[in-house]
DNA sequence: TCGAGAATCTCGATTGTCGAGACATTACAG
DNA sequence: CTGTAATGTCTCGACAATCGAGATTCTCGA
């Protein structure tokens, strides 16, 4: 009935597997009493705390694309939650940094962990080869929404 | 200084992507004057309409995970945006079908279309073993969230 | 020193979401 | 056939996440 275009059915699939990644999210989400974009600031936050970035309200709201207002009331919640800690940069005393919480890597390990446990699991029936293909196929596509997007935000901006 | 493995290193990439597709669909929501969950409404219903499903306000709010309150107003507001329409199943007269109208589909393609487009550009850069081989893998991810996501829903309605 | 710009926060209004429950219809047991 | 349970949709009231506009505090270059 449909597709024969393999392309079509491949960017049909990614698409399946970002709606099945984004509901376990907000079933997460519900479950702890939390809203889908505190679990996604959860991840940057993770993430910006991995990689050694420094996390400021700003960068945060930049990365989920929030306005300013939202920012400050998502900081709230995830201060009153005990997830962050707000702290003054003593560099540039405009700025705020959250420190994150060892709790909060505590309740995003019980999230990510066992889901990341189970696809790492599955991968060992990829070898290397087909493995290095997946990544630079993601890669592939990654930058294909990432320049699209920077893209629309210019040409929003703009006006 | 992290992800010595590849296999996490990959989890992360699948994770980046979805995050970049999040934001470029929201980015459009924002634009067109409508908000994420009807992005992702209307995702569902061209996905029904493609593969002749006949869609329902109880299906289609199955699908995005909201309640029927929800899915009552998120109904409300595409049909004064024009882009579905209600009709009364005649056969079972509790139903209300979703009936997909063609500004709807106009709306999808000026987002989706390009989008689409360029990745299945890239697509070109891979042969069809190593599509075979993605195609593989995004299956075995797409099966472990959605396992995982029907566990915790079991578990959570036994309560 | 002064002014432009940056980073964060406050305020008021809008609106999407939820929980509880009403209503109509269908399915099924007796 | 009849009454009862189950299903699908919608209504109502309350809550809270988000937004736009603007205030505040601070940095940095002229």
């Amino acid at each position: 009935m449909d597709d024969q275009d393999p392309g079509l059915q491949l960017v049909h699939l990614l698409r399946a597997v970002t709606v099945e990644l984004d509901l376990l999210a907000a079933e997460f989400a519900g479950r702890e009493g939390l809203h889908p974009t505190d679990v996604r600031a959860l991840i940057h936050l993770l993430d910006a705390g991995r990689e050694g970035v420094r996390a400021t309200p700003g960068w945060l709201g930049a990365q989920l694309g929030v306005n300013s207002a939202s920012t400050t009331a998502l900081v709230d919640r995830l201060e009153r939650l005990g997830l962050v800690r707000r702290e003054r940069d003593t560099r540039d005393r405009r700025r705020v940094l959250l420190v994150v919480q060892d709790q909060a890597v505590t309740l995003g390990w019980s999230f990510f962990g066992p889901l990341i446990h189970e696809m790492v699991a599955e991968m060992r029936a990829f070898d290397e080869t087909e493995l290095a293909t997946v990544r630079r196929f993601l890669l592939a596509m990654r930058d294909v929404a990432a320049t699209r997007r920077r893209a629309q935000q210019d040409s929003s901006a703009r006006r």
